[in-house]
DNA sequence: CCTTGACTCTCCTGTTAGGGGAGCATTTAT
DNA sequence: ATAAATGCTCCCCTAACAGGAGAGTCAAGG
């Protein structure tokens, strides 16, 4: 019979712990002064510790400890965490994978200027008009008319809560003029096409990879590259054509230094 | 100005997370409403969450963002996250070989006997005697006598607390005769030696390999042959001799069922 | 026999990053 | 005007213990 401080100390967990595991009826101690409330351990319960020790170690909850010590399942609750394990493994790896990245280009400009989130978009109903315009500039000339007609022939339509106006660039590379552009923005349902709009659905995109462009579109080339960069990286590769949503702009903000873009780059695994 | 609701629409995030960042100080709302206390964020906040979400993927904690986000001593934030990741991927790697070769044992023998923990065993005082013996049952007659004598030539010596009674086994491979074999008891402090006994400090061992093995020696092999498998599979190797160390034994339990002994073997990685 | 120090007990709080829900106030839509 | 949606604060919950307070218990030394 060992008291609890010897008991700890053979098998080198905290007096703490093996009052926990008492609690939690995992390791009861083999008996129990009722005067005084001290637990009294055998040494035929060294090789259970010894067990759970074990188990903790390749990272078991107390549940599922509990579970196999009790024989239910055995098997199952290994395979799960097998699973668990190679789910985490691959997690660290792309944190990793990201934590490189961004050491990388803080050699050479220490402010990070372009985080990079993961994010699912959405399954979302759109009014698209696809054309091909000479240069930026034209473009947000072009897109209050758009919004005109489309409301024109569709009185009462509902523009999507959270706003999301975005362009497609459907061009493989960079261009500066006749540049094939496709404007969407979310409504709410299906309304009437037009001859040059017509409403579709975007099917959801499961992974993208995105970063927020703070100010005018001139340099905005810097955040594509080190959003392309950043996919490179860590091991994906561009999945469709980019996406890029207009949040602020000159519509709504006076200053260029507040007008606000989101990159969005679906992506999968290379 | 948008209110919570939409503000967490926007970038994925629940309302409760943006409270908690508002209690947290991560990220304050632009604007409190003194009269109902409802919370407005802007658009220019959107890219702070967004570098926020981002870092949190990478898997920093709120206080490590906080720090981030004030520009305190980034890289050093970085470089330590990236130390953590790689020891938790090497952890989550230990922890899968270990499953892996558990489930690969369950295949033949669904019960699993021998559970491998690892252990540190810390420096020691021991009086110790090495010898030659015919047979395994010869041991535990001679053992009594080594403890007479020492105590004869040291009164008053104490032996440690917890007991830790083991032999070392010298021969490199597993003999049935003729086995050489040293003993040892733990103590608290030096004593005179004898002629054949001698006291001597034991190095502390980082890692040792242990199961615990229950009932007779007669079938120990087994316990030897599991945790040797172990330690191969897990990637390690014996860095020093195995220990033997006695627990329970004829010495005070009279069913041979009862025995407890406990197996250590020293590793090193591979 | 008394004291002292080592042990042990229960109970409470704190840890992370939020989740769930109650109860109530406010805003928006019909 | 009313109902639904949204917002607020406050409280409790998580896993596996760690730390500490305050009180009782035990063995050894004087």
């Amino acid at each position: 019979m060992y008291r609890i401080g010897l008991f700890s100390k053979i098998n080198k967990v905290t007096i703490k712990t093996l009052r926990y595991y008492d609690e939690a009826g995992l390791l009861k101690p083999a008996f129990v002064d009722s005067e005084n409330g001290y637990r009294y351990y055998t040494s035929t319960q060294l090789p259970l510790l010894h067990k759970i020790i074990a188990l903790r170690q390749i990272g078991f909850s107390i549940d599922e400890i509990t579970a196999i010590l009790n024989g239910r399942n055995t098997a199952l609750i290994f395979i799960e965490r097998k699973r668990e394990l190679e789910g985490a493994i691959e997690e660290s790896r792309q944190q990793l994978a990201q934590i490189t990245h961004y050491l990388e280009i803080m050699k050479e400009d220490f402010n990070m200027n372009y985080e990079v989130a993961l994010k699912e978009l959405p399954e979302v109903i759109v009014y698209s008009k696809r054309m091909v315009i000479p240069n930026y500039d034209y473009y947000f000339e072009v897109i209050p008319k758009i919004g005109q007609a489309v409301t024109e022939a569709n009185p009462g339509l509902k523009c999507a809560v959270p706003e999301y106006c975005f362009v497609i660039y459907h061009d493989g590379e960079y261009k500066e003029k006749d540049i094939d552009v496709e404007f969407c923005e979310a409504v709410t349902a299906f309304g009437h096409d037009t001859e040059t709009i017509r409403f579709k659905k975007m099917e959801k995109i499961p992974t993208a990879a995105c970063v927020y462009h703070k100010g005018p579109y001139s340099n905005i080339g810097n955040a594509y590259a080190q959003l392309f960069k950043w996919i490179d990286d860590n091991g994906y590769t561009p999945s469709d054509k980019p996406r890029e949503s207009y949040i602020d702009g000159i519509w709504n903000k006076d200053n260029e230094s507040d007008w606000l873009t989101e990159l969005q780059v679906p992506i999968k695994k290379k």
